[in-house]
DNA sequence: TAGATTGTTAATCGATTAACAATC
DNA sequence: TAGATTGTTAATCGATTAACAATC
């Protein structure tokens, strides 16, 4: 068994990228792909490619590529998502709303399994498939769902509260929404989304409007 | 005039982290700060907020920290947000209804000026403060908008056309919801936001579940 | 065999951070 | 002045990519 390294953050998000080729790949019944032909469809670098899976493994064959399926099953088993995760999401506002009836999250690798919130007039509303349950019934509720990863669509202000509570659910991983840096213990994996953070990137590239009117 | 070299886009990421807490202690009326302040708050290192800064000038005096209002002021002109920035918005389904209606979004940096869909079943519905327009006239409507980003929140099979569209009517900097990768000029920027990406990155760092129940 | 393509090494490139003279 | 904190340099750290022997 080789010693291979620790792989970088980068990877793993790339790791996603090939994940979401392959699968399309497979759909279409291609046979085989090559990290030239990676490179060709995701402009990520062919060695990138090849080095973001030495860190798992030999997946291909000198001269011939890499088998579809079998890549696409070590990916699947190295993102642990080879039966969808379940997920649980907190705050069934428009956002979290919007994330449950997101189609590449309905179907495809990780299953939103509960939606909590703490408005009163939303608790026992349906929304989709679920039906909108009690904050206070967290821990509770994730005793029986399991879920190991949260999703947080609450207001700003009300997001280290809930992460907190998810911790105490035994959430460890955690993908939050509300526009603020939450404090956890170091254990638990936080990755934040943040639209107008985004947006501030694009608007710095905007060219000067020194010039005109 | 010091020569300085082009910022990093991590700093670029981070200067938008730098505005937030700003905003924050401006609210609060709060005087100045130090690197050491923003390091409490943020976690992200002093030296490396230092150092974010000096692509751009000198903003703090040695021994005194820097003048809250000043910084913010500067950060504001540095990512051109010191007015808000219009911004389009193509697909006004679920995702993109519910970022309409984001309140970081609808209070701060950035004006979602019009949405745009394809589907005449939503066409001249209200959205928001919002008239929902035809995709169709997208070059026309942005001739009087004059917006230069837009967020992309149609499915993946429409991404790409709606991006090339969104390149006839002048803009140049893309943010996109869909889980495709756009192929456009080198000049256009595009950042991706992918949701299934950041679950699967979380998805990773679960627990191996070797060992059983 | 000749051609193609891998996995890995080593070189390059870029970003982070510690240290400190300058200075308020 | 003494203490605090900046801006910047230089060292460190980490990620990307070119190159190539191995091999199908």
């Amino acid at each position: 068994m080789p010693h291979r390294g620790r792989a970088p953050t980068p990877t793993l998000e790339r790791l996603a990228i090939y994940f979401a080729v392959l699968t399309d790949l497979k759909r279409r019944q291609a046979v085989t792909i090559s990290s030239a032909d990676v490179e060709e469809r995701t402009g990520i670098n062919a060695a990138q490619f090849r080095k973001d899976l030495s860190y798992f493994g030999e997946f291909g064959r000198p001269g011939i590529g890499y088998g579809v399926d079998e890549l696409y099953s070590a990916i699947a088993r190295i993102l642990k998502i080879e039966q969808a995760q379940p997920v649980l999401l907190v705050g069934a506002g428009n956002l979290g709303s919007a994330l449950m009836g997101y189609p590449a999250l309905r179907a495809d690798s990780f299953r939103i399994v509960a939606a909590f919130d703490n408005n009163p007039g939303k608790i026992g509303e349906q929304l989709w498939d679920l039906t909108i349950r009690d904050v206070a019934y967290l821990i509770e509720d994730n005793k029986t769902c399991r879920a190991k990863i949260a999703i947080i669509t609450v207001p700003a202000a009300a997001a280290q509260d809930v992460a907190e509570q998810l911790v105490d659910a035994g959430i460890r991983n955690i993908l939050n929404f509300a526009p603020v840096a939450l404090k956890l213990p170091a254990d638990v994996i936080v990755r934040r989304v943040d639209f107008v953070q985004e947006l501030a990137v694009l608007s710095f590239h905007l060219p000067d409007s020194n010039s005109g009117r």
